[in-house]
Order: structure tokens, then sequence, then C-alpha cells
DNA sequence: CAGAATATGTAGATCGGTCTAGAGAGGACT
DNA sequence: AGTCCTCTCTAGACCGATCTACATATTCTG
């Protein structure tokens, strides 16, 4: 592939990505991605000949690498459980504000929509989740943390950061993320 | 109004609530609602003029109820922290597995679709969440929590609950409830 | 009887996918 | 150097389906 279409596909998977973080799956449009990322239909089709579910597929793929690489600087200092949570919530909700809260977790949206209803793409958002759980947990583990342990610890890390988006989104403030953040801070010291 | 359009009405609010919890706002189309309601357009627009919005507003206010139940039986018997999260976790938790996983939270997908394009509505997801974290923090305060820790353990409790069933939901799996479950156990109980 | 409620058709807009033509780039050959 | 060929990629028109809202006529109910 040249560097042209290559261009062209990143684009195409830049704006698929911003357009589902802030507005979902059935909420994005072709014709909206297509004028975001100045692009002709036709290479939309060529370089997605599944259509929009692989568009969408290749912006969650590349959404879940973000987080991936958000994880791995947080991984890199070996942090403590209070370092991991409060490290994530931090570099989410900074990211939400500078968004306008257009953003919030990359996946969340997409994965709840499709959940029950499209098999690939629920397939692809649950192994997002799972790749950054399992990530979250390898460092618990190397802070100490047992093996099943790590694992109930990660899980809950990850639920909190997620959930703390979804009420500061909901409620376009990032007043739920510090609540969460204080809270869960004085419990892992504990 | 007569007992015929409560009736039809009601079923109009009942399917929107069930698709849109399945599939969010953008991915629910009128048609279904109709087909599932098993009412005419007509009616749909006497009984709810603001169209699409408005209907959907109004499976949102329902929804909101149906957890404001939840949380009143949990706080009828003047629970811990523990209590709360715990007793969460698990009546949304046995709804989604018992829905097949098309129902988690009634208005995340939503709250999150619309949290920057849709103002009504985000105005009044917002407001449902606002609603729970009060009803949980008052339960928090009968329990001897102080008035501004209160309201950080409620927001945390929230988001656990939350995170945790756009995580189960994600992955069509209720381990993750169980993983935050016992973390959160815990945690409160040190 | 009057207002509530039902019923169904229509309209313009948007949807995702398909199709065909053509441009551009690079390599092989003369 | 020029030509031809092949592959990659662009470009935009078109299609049938679906979308939400609106309109009008009719039926139902208290």
């Amino acid at each position: 592939m040249a560097v042209k279409g290559d261009e062209t596909r990143a684009r195409l998977v830049g704006a698929a990505r911003t357009l589902v973080e802030a507005k979902g799956y059935h909420g994005t449009g072709l014709n909206e991605v297509l004028a975001l990322a100045d692009a002709p239909r036709g290479s939309l089709y060529h370089h997605f000949p599944g259509g929009k579910d692989q568009l969408v597929g290749a912006a969650i793929t590349a959404a879940g690498r973000e987080v991936d690489d958000v994880v791995a600087d947080l991984v890199a200092g070996t942090p403590t459980s209070k370092d991991l949570v409060l490290g994530l919530l931090d570099a989410l909700a900074d990211r939400m504000v500078a968004a306008d809260f257009t953003k919030g977790c990359p996946v969340a949206t997409v994965a709840l929509e499709v959940a029950a209803t499209n098999d690939d793409l629920q397939a692809l958002c649950g192994g997002v989740y799972a790749g950054w759980q399992r990530a979250l947990a390898d460092a618990l583990r190397v802070d100490g943390h047992g093996s099943a342990e790590a694992d109930d610890l990660a899980a809950t890390v990850l639920a909190l950061v997620e959930g703390a988006l979804v009420l500061a989104r909901a409620g376009r403030s990032r007043v739920p993320v510090e609540q969460v953040g204080r809270r869960i801070a004085r419990l892992l010291d504990a």
C-alpha cells in the first residue's frame, strides 16, 4: 500500500474514532465520517470492503491501543494500585474535558450499543477491555498482589474508571472523577 | 386521559425503554417501537407531540424511577456502604443476565450517546444519575458517614456499579461484576 | 357531543452499499 | 526516453431502504 492510501485510511479511522466516541456507532453516519476525513466514498469501500462495521472495528482497535499506551506509561513506573487508578482517571478525564465531553472512554459507547446485537463488534470491544484488564492485573502482580487478587483488583480499577467517566460525561462535569479519585485513594491507602 | 390511551402510552414507553437500553437512542427506530408496543404511528405523535426525543425522555424518566425503587428498597434496610454497592450490583446484574445482556444500566447507553450532542436528553440523564447519587449519599449519612465523605462514597459506589455493568455487558459475562463485588467488599471491610 | 385516541398514508432527508470511470504511480520492455 | 501494463486509489453518481415528522380522516369514549 502506498503512502497516499495509508494517509487516507488513517484519516478515515481517525474520523470514525472521533465520531463514534462522541455519538456512538448508530449515531455516526458514513457521510459524516467522509466529510470529517475529507475522503471520497470510493476510498472508504476500497480500504474497508466490509463497510461500516469494518471501519468502526478499525476505530475501536485504534482506540484500544490508545489506552494500552496510557496504561503502559503508568505501568513503566512500577505503580501501586492507587497510582494506577488515579493515573488512569486523570489521563482520561483530562482528555474528556479538553474535548468538551465529546470524549470519555473511547470504547464504552459502542460497546454498550452493540453488546447484544452485533457479535463481531461485541467480541472486539470485549477483547479490548480484557486486554486493558490484563495489563492492569500484570502491573498489580508486580506490585505484590497475589494472582487471583490482582485480577479482582484490576477489574475494580477498570470498573471505577469506566463508571466515573460515564457519570462525568452524563453530567458534563469533572466532579464525579474527583469524588471517585478522593475516595478510592483513601480506600486503597487503608 | 382515558384508560385506553394510558395503556397505549405505557406500552410505547415500555417498548422505547427496552429498545434504547439494548441498542441506544440512535440505534432505536420509531418503527421498531411501534411494532413492539403494537401501537399506531398517530398514537405516538398524539401522546408525544415532541416526537422521538420526548418519547425517549419519558423512557429515561421511567428507567430512573426503576433504579430509584431498587435503591429505596436497599435504603429501607439501613444498609452499610458495602450492603449498598453489593445490593445494587446484584440487582442490576441479575436483571442483565435474565435479559441476555440486552440490559445493564438502563440509562447509560443513551447518556453516553447524547452527552455532547443533545442538551435536553443530556440534562435529563445527568439529573437521573444525580438523583441516584443523592439517594445513596443520604443513606450513607444515616450509616454514619460525614456529609462530604458521603457524597464522595456515593459517587464511588455508583461509578463502581456503572463500570462493572459496562464491563459485564461488553464481555457478555457476569464475571466482572463478581470480581468487583469481591474486591470492593474487602476494601469496605478494611 | 366534543375531545381523546386511533389509523394510515405521504414527504423529504438520510442511510449504507454498489458501481463505473478515471487518475496516478511504478515497473518492465523496447 | 518513451510506451505500455498493472495495480492502487480516488471520485462521485446512483440505488433501494429506512428514518422522523406531518397530515388527514375516522373511531372511540366519557
